[in-house]
DNA sequence: ATTATACATTGACAAACTTCGATATGTCTT
DNA sequence: AAGACATATCGAAGTTTGTCAATGTATAAT
């Protein structure tokens, strides 16, 4: 029992893990994610998250496009507004 | 009692947590890391992890500045030998 | 003292990143 | 159909990053 179990990731895991510490290691990612975490539903939309962060609308857009693909937040379309949420990944690996 | 809690972070926490992140956010160091996590008493040397890496040691001895500096390793001197070791935080951190 | 070993630092360069303004796409209203 | 609104994409400018070879610094061995 107890074996010292050798952990091996394989370089696939290592590049798909080093991608969500990526993006959340941007201090713009970082507070839109949690900007929305602790968002009225859970979620968010662009037009509610780009007066607070200061930053040109394309640039939230682009930021929050980073953060869907490293698998952090998810994209609801609903009518002229595309809501993002908080993944469970991402909730797992923000402490 | 379960309060919806506002947790707001101020910008030198979230700056600081950004660096943690991006310190893990690349595939360089974060195998790095966890080679350091695997190896033999939990920490390791330059000359050991610089042939796995592929890279050179001075691209070695740079990322683990790095890793210091965001205070997931921690470095002890003895003798010739410089030995990283993973910091409670990061292992917190690491999932 | 000289030499060898382990690691850190410097300088340089290409690649990647952040940001913006401008423009395109899609959706709703009238 | 036309306009307004929300978001995405494009192209460009400036900055940061990852990497190396060369060099510097400290420790150990001869």
């Amino acid at each position: 029992m107890a074996q010292p179990l050798q952990i091996q990731k394989s370089p696939r895991v290592i590049a798909g893990l080093a991608a969500q510490y990526k993006a959340l290691g941007d201090t713009t990612r970082l507070s839109l994610i949690m900007a929305i975490a602790a968002g009225e539903n859970g979620e968010a939309c662009v037009c509610d998250l780009t007066p607070d962060s200061g930053l040109s609308q394309s640039t939230v857009s682009h930021h929050l496009k980073i953060l869907v693909e490293a698998g952090l937040l998810s994209r609801t379309q609903r009518g002229k507004w595309a809501f993002y949420e908080v993944t469970g990944q991402a909730k797992k690996l923000i402490k």
